[in-house]
DNA sequence: TGGCAAAATGTAAACGTTTACATTGTCGCT
DNA sequence: AGCGACAATGTAAACGTTTACATTTTGCCA
């Protein structure tokens, strides 16, 4: 391999010229210049990142911890920071996997002297934690986490808020028993979703009731088993109208009410969360709340440049992310026209 | 920030037995072993992993250099590489961006110093290029890569095959004129499926005919304007059925053939390419060719775990991805029966 | 021409590790 | 007691850079 020395020796300079040249320092004369970039040029040369980074202490690089890599949420998310890094001249090293207990102590500690910040999604990760595993006051930005105490920056999605716009939409368009398949227990979504079912519920003066809210756990599967609960229910008991808290649910209640010859919108009214892309060509196309899952990772690298560069506040900087509530057809509004998008 | 130094000196020792209990090294007695121990957990020691790549040149990084990030395919391709790396206790840098010509060659520098190996996706890499960018030798597999005389490790996916499966799936319903919606000019996805379709048209008797070949460029309206072009034909040279070079633009397909009042598969045959999720809840569920991304990714992986391990043959490896025809009932097959998936 | 500032270049230390080699200590054997 | 073998530990060089500081060269002016 092409080093430094060997570029130097071979342009007939010392290494710390040749190393000025080779990062665009102005105190190097215009002919030396020329010739080391042509030797540099032909002999091949590209700087070492390990060893730049250990004298630097900078790498250029993200770390991007997550629970998982599996469907559109993460894949958007990843897509939104390398875009947003990539602009930067910053690189991504990803590591995912259940990171849980000592797993996401090992995978933060291997971060130690490969990324100069870390965008970390992780209920797991508490401010002891962060003191065994990370430098003091290392640039974190916590994503879609639970807010906690500790003093990062974080971006939130405003869960309630869309959970909130949906019931409001159905209950306007007429539904007085409005069912939710909640999502996984324990999870910070879920309760969030459900949160604001139920203040939407008050809002709008309905009763929330035990009967309308089966649990989930946010697979298609559960979407289904709940569905057939309710259709269990006595027709004056029985939801006109279910929310589903992700769309995935959704598609298993969609089955679910089909085979049951149940039509929807016209029998029964049908919402999601998440407005991933196959909603839309869901028949019918799913009415859902959307978030712009690659302008919160874009975000999440903004802010985290600008923890980075020292013109960040000291205040931990908080966003919550607003949702959209996307009308198709399965809520039965506007059945003869185009979608519409109600901003939150 | 804590160094192995002060984890030595606490500890009363040398930095080479710090080091040496840190790597559990046997050569070390078990008391002075478990001292060292306790001081770095105490002092919240984690080794430099820059400073360790220096000397070991051995980063335990997996570079991925992509065209693009977006869609179903490389969200699993990653899903797939990162798995299997992580399992190897590998880290994954990603380098994503519409690279080409400099560009390409500045990301493949940057490269240097910072990973072991490479998992590479781009129609652009030649040899020459490798050369001036790569130390001799480097390890590189080449993923979806149009075959090329580079001796590089590289992994195909059977296209071809699969056009011809679903082509010739079609033809054995009974179809007699089976049009195409080809991919982009110049991909070579695109030329290859559609080099599938030419041979299984022969192969099963029928002409090939330009009017029956439509142009596309993977989009989902390309697929919808191809579909109206075919619309346009006297019935007795329409097609009947019409094989979609990927998913996407039998999305468009589809939407068209229902808004000119046709039924699908009673009116017009539909097929696919690639399966994506969303194939199966299209109404009626779309026919595809089945590729399984992630487990092509961690193939990717594994070859390039051997490569780094020594333990690969020194001839180039080449595997082409088997694909699987998947009968939904876009294609009017089995209408009551479950999918069936049929290897190729 | 001599002197001085500024420009160009060079020297060497530092970054945090690993590891070949040297040193010391321990034990068992004759 | 003396010696050798082996286990445990230490010393120091090396990895490929950057950069503070020192030195040399250049250009300008009196």
């Amino acid at each position: 391999m092409v080093t430094i020395r060997d570029v130097a020796r071979a342009a007939g300079v010392s290494i710390a010229t040749a190393s000025r040249v080779v990062n665009d320092s102005p105190l190097v004369a215009g002919a030396t210049r020329a010739r080391v970039r042509e030797v540099a040029a032909r002999l091949c040369y590209s700087p070492h990142g390990a060893a730049r980074s250990l004298i630097t202490s900078r790498t250029h690089t993200i770390g991007i911890l997550l629970p998982d890599l599996y469907g559109e949420f993460f894949s958007e998310l990843i897509r939104g920071i390398d875009q947003t890094a990539q602009r930067a001249g910053f690189h991504c090293l990803l590591a995912s996997a259940r990171h849980t207990g000592p797993l996401l102590e090992a995978a933060l500690r291997s971060m130690r002297g490969r990324v100069d910040g870390l965008i970390l999604m992780s209920p797991e990760f508490t401010g002891e934690l962060s003191r065994r595993t990370l430098p003091e006051g290392f640039p974190v930005v916590l994503v879609h986490c639970p807010p906690s105490e500790l003093p990062c920056d974080s971006l939130l999605v405003a869960n309630d808020r869309g959970a909130r716009a949906m019931v409001g939409h159905l209950a306007g368009l007429g539904h007085r028993r409005i069912a939710i398949i909640g999502g996984a227990a324990g999870n910070y979504d879920a309760t969030e979703r459900l949160r604001g079912y139920r203040e939407a519920l008050e809002e709008c003066g309905l009763r929330a009731s035990p009967e309308l809210e089966a649990p989930g756990d946010f697979g298609e599967e559960s979407g289904a088993r709940a569905t057939r609960r309710f259709l269990t229910l006595p027709l004056v008991e029985r939801p006109t109208a279910i929310f589903a808290a992700n769309d995935c649910m959704a598609i298993g209640a969609l089955s679910t009410l089909r085979a049951a010859g149940l039509r929807v919108p016209e029998d029964m009214a049908l919402g999601g969360f998440d407005d991933i892309p196959m909603a839309r060509f869901m028949t019918p196309p799913l009415t859902s709340v959307h978030v712009d899952i690659s302008a919160l990772g874009a975000r999440a690298v903004t802010r985290l440049l600008d923890l980075l560069q020292g013109r960040a506040g000291s205040a931990p900087y908080r966003e919550t992310f607003p949702t959209t509530l996307v009308v198709r057809q399965s809520c039965g509004a506007n059945l003869l026209t185009t979608p519409r998008r109600v901003a939150v």
